[in-house]
DNA sequence: GACTTATATGAACAAATATTTATATGAAGT
DNA sequence: ACTTCATATAAATATTTGTTCATATAAGTC
């Protein structure tokens, strides 16, 4: 039950940044420039973070003309995000 | 809805030494010398550890003699434990 | 085809985190 | 009281991770 893969999971979303994307695309498609906007950061910040969540198979793209599209790799990821919520405000 | 709380729980999970110490405790309670042997850590190391794990809420500890014990502060965390790993496996 | 817009990448640098080493504490046994 | 066993802590060091800066690529526009 390869732990280096939940190891993987669990460092990619515990980062302030690739935390606020997915929370951003829980909303659906995004651009990247849509996310720069909304989370206030650098362009080459968030494209770092963007392939290291992409990396770690959380979120997948796709080229529409200039613009490449952000989404989630499947909705499931919003259940872990729930889960943290709800322990974070439980104990913490 | 403060992120940070749920931020410092997810880093506090996304640690290899930390997790595996939350896995073990799924097992119910342990002794430090136990975690100790079980993870073949120095116990400085698990102790500082532990201190974070609980520093963030998620295990508790009691003395019993000479030894102390430790436990999660809550059944509810092997739901986040569970709820990765299913994610792990489906991803990355 | 030069120019702009949108995004990605690599290398340098900065900051955060984990590990080790050495020492302290506190309970129990003698 | 002294010693041992079990655990904790602080400071020093090592390692990992994130950020910035400068540059590259790729698609669309003039």
């Amino acid at each position: 039950m390869a732990i280096d893969k939940q190891l993987r999971l669990l460092k990619c979303v515990a980062d302030e940044t690739r935390f606020q994307i997915l929370m951003t695309l829980e909303g659906g498609e995004r651009c990247v420039c849509e996310i720069i906007e909304e989370l206030g950061e650098e362009q080459s910040l968030i494209s770092h973070h963007l392939r290291a969540l992409r990396k770690c198979g959380l979120i997948r793209r796709r080229r529409e003309g200039k613009k490449i599209m952000y989404r989630l790799a499947d909705p499931s990821i919003l259940g872990l995000l729930t889960n943290v919520e709800k322990l974070a405000s439980k104990f913490c």
